[in-house]
DNA sequence: TAATACAATGTAACCGTTTACATTTATTTT
DNA sequence: AAAATAAATGTAAACGGTTACATTGTATTA
């Protein structure tokens, strides 16, 4: 019986049992202050006992508990990235500058989607808050109604640096694009190509993103001398259901619109092949305009054109700014909102004069 | 200065000190064993006592300590989930099964991914092992040479399944498609619209996916006694540019290929694009399937024949089993693959003969 | 050489749970 | 009513680090 168990104690021995700094002080001969000291790199611990103890850590396969440490130091050293959706090249794209500086700072990353629901979004943000992440970089989801549940984080000093799809009166910090300007700039465009029935569709305006690019729209109608109908204004959830019955509608509509401005490039791209089917030319009869240079914008036929932003500036700059505060160099604080810069990207989707 | 301390202490205690099962038993008089319970739903707890613990720990918005409690009970109740990419509907459709479960029986998840990076991988498999997941769901990046990095984890048994982008020699249990049958049928279909010479455009043939597509293309040509050519191949990334090049260099070939199987709808749609451009003619001149049942496929011009395959249940079968597992349910070690069904879906740009 | 400063290491409390085991209290049995 | 049993609660030792403070050893200065 005692043989049994001292093989069974063996074998856990040498496939469960986690070494702790316990084990290499024992093994050493000093005391576990020093070997916690010393895997820290801590400079008071002499260069010699350092090299022994890190060299006898890395033989024995130490790895550090991070529960204990982050328990103890009340510090996770993570960062949790809240995303509304990762189905598209724009929010891949901030991902990856996000990884990029948080990487490089030796921060790790927790990922949590949303998939546009608002009540994921919310057992996410608790999820995160329960793994007491040091920092927060979100997106909102589509159907977010409020920000009560980045209140606990706000109360607990977590610095929260919100991107993309914000909430005006938040008070996190805000990494966007100029969305009025960004819209302003589509319709200006389409004015410019000789389009004098502009149809604006987009998703619900109680996002930003939404609101202010159908602001710029507006904008530019009025610069122009043109109404705002609307009738012109279409609002729905940009999936793909809703966006083949907005072209179908559009496709009805007398006179026949000539210019489409839509705030997504796949909803666009629908649009356009739904239209195509219906018989209408693109861009003779009706010009597009689409939103984000998603990949999809250069696959359909005409390619689109559509407003260009660097998400993955936009995931280094939020980042950065993150890491900044919680290292206290620049308080997020002082900083209400980064604005990143867009640009129209003119392709044959829009084209009526160059024909 | 005393009062400043007060002020200071106050200030500290009701905005930044957690609750802890402390203040909770001193409160109530119990010991902290009677409350941890409690929090535990233990039914050793009277039910009168749990409830006016319950009751005050609502009250004070108690939170349980993650740390704490992972440090004691050496499970963290949260699963890694490792991407080789998210920019695409088929894994967003995976990691929304997984969720689904996870999230049903109250497992918390971390995503990790790649972006196809081997060296991310390996990084992220490091990270997740540190974060102490109780199991893993992975799939490979595009150039993962081996996977020393997934040993960690099975010399701790914690259990492993690999999807879609497996390894075939590895001891995790693999949750995959039938890619060999499904590679036949793409081809036999394009055989049976009357394909002559059908070329094959794939990824790397080191990861089983591609491969085995290409044994299924090898088969259905062999069946049909056609011959196999090297010169009919084209293994590259499937990125953007290597597609448009594959495209032009297709397009020159003397004679012209009349089919082409791709393994990746957004590809295929690339290559459709550029052959197009070139003046080829879709399906007449080349017909054309892809892989993946993208949303891309539907929005092309002609919509691309595809092999569709459910990744919602792929993610779903993968996060159960998982999970069973961890619950002692079931062995995932007597399982080592299990197969989801695939289905060729025709649609315009293969179709020769109804046109 | 004694006094001082500094470098290196050690001691022990702490972070907030969980849980085996011990103890008390309530209920049932004889 | 005492003894036996069951139910409820308590005690204290983990879990594995971090760090303020104490102590020891060594080099510098007067």
């Amino acid at each position: 019986m005692l043989a049994l168990q001292h093989i069974l104690m063996n074998v856990y021995d040498c496939m469960v049992k986690e070494v702790t700094i316990y084990d290499i002080a024992r093994e050493l001969n000093c005391s576990i202050a020093t070997v916690s000291r010393a895997l820290q790199n801590d400079p008071v611990v002499s260069a010699k006992t350092k090299k022994r103890i890190l060299d006898l850590a890395e033989k024995k396969g130490y790895r550090s508990n991070y529960f204990a440490s982050s328990l103890r130091k009340r510090k996770t050293h993570t960062i949790g990235v809240m995303m509304h959706e990762l189905n598209s090249y724009f929010m891949v794209s901030v991902l990856s500058g996000i990884e990029k500086v948080l990487s490089e700072t030796n921060y790790d990353i927790i990922i949590a989607h949303s998939g546009e629901s608002g009540k994921k979004e919310v057992a996410n943000a608790n999820n995160l808050f329960h793994k007491r992440v040091d920092g927060l970089i979100a997106s909102l989801a589509y159907d977010t109604p409020n920000l009560a549940h980045f209140d606990q984080f706000t109360e607990k000093n977590i610095p929260i640096i919100f991107f993309d799809r914000v909430e005006e009166n938040s008070t996190g910090t805000k990494v966007i694009i100029n969305n009025q300007k960004a819209g302003y700039e589509a319709t200006q465009h389409l004015i410019d190509q000789g389009c004098k029935r502009i149809v604006h569709m987009t998703g619900f305006l109680t996002r930003n993103v939404y609101f202010y690019r159908m602001e710029g729209y507006k904008a530019a109608l009025k610069d122009n001398n043109m109404k705002f109908k609307e009738s012109y204004l279409f609002v729905n959830d940009l999936q793909k259901k809703a966006c083949v019955e907005t072209a179908k509608l559009i496709a009805k509509m007398k006179p026949l619109p000539d210019g489409i401005f839509i705030t997504n490039d796949i909803s666009a791209a629908i649009v356009m092949q739904t239209l195509k089917e219906l018989g209408i030319k693109v861009p003779d009869d009706i010009a597009i305009v689409g939103f984000n240079n998603d990949i999809v914008s250069t696959i359909v036929e005409p390619k689109l054109t559509t407003i260009d932003y660097p998400g993955f500036n936009m995931g280094e700059v939020a980042a950065r700014n993150l890491i900044n505060h919680l290292n206290g160099n620049g308080d997020i604080k002082l900083t209400s909102s980064i604005v990143i810069k867009s640009e129209l990207l003119v392709r044959g989707s829009s084209l009526k004069l160059n024909n």
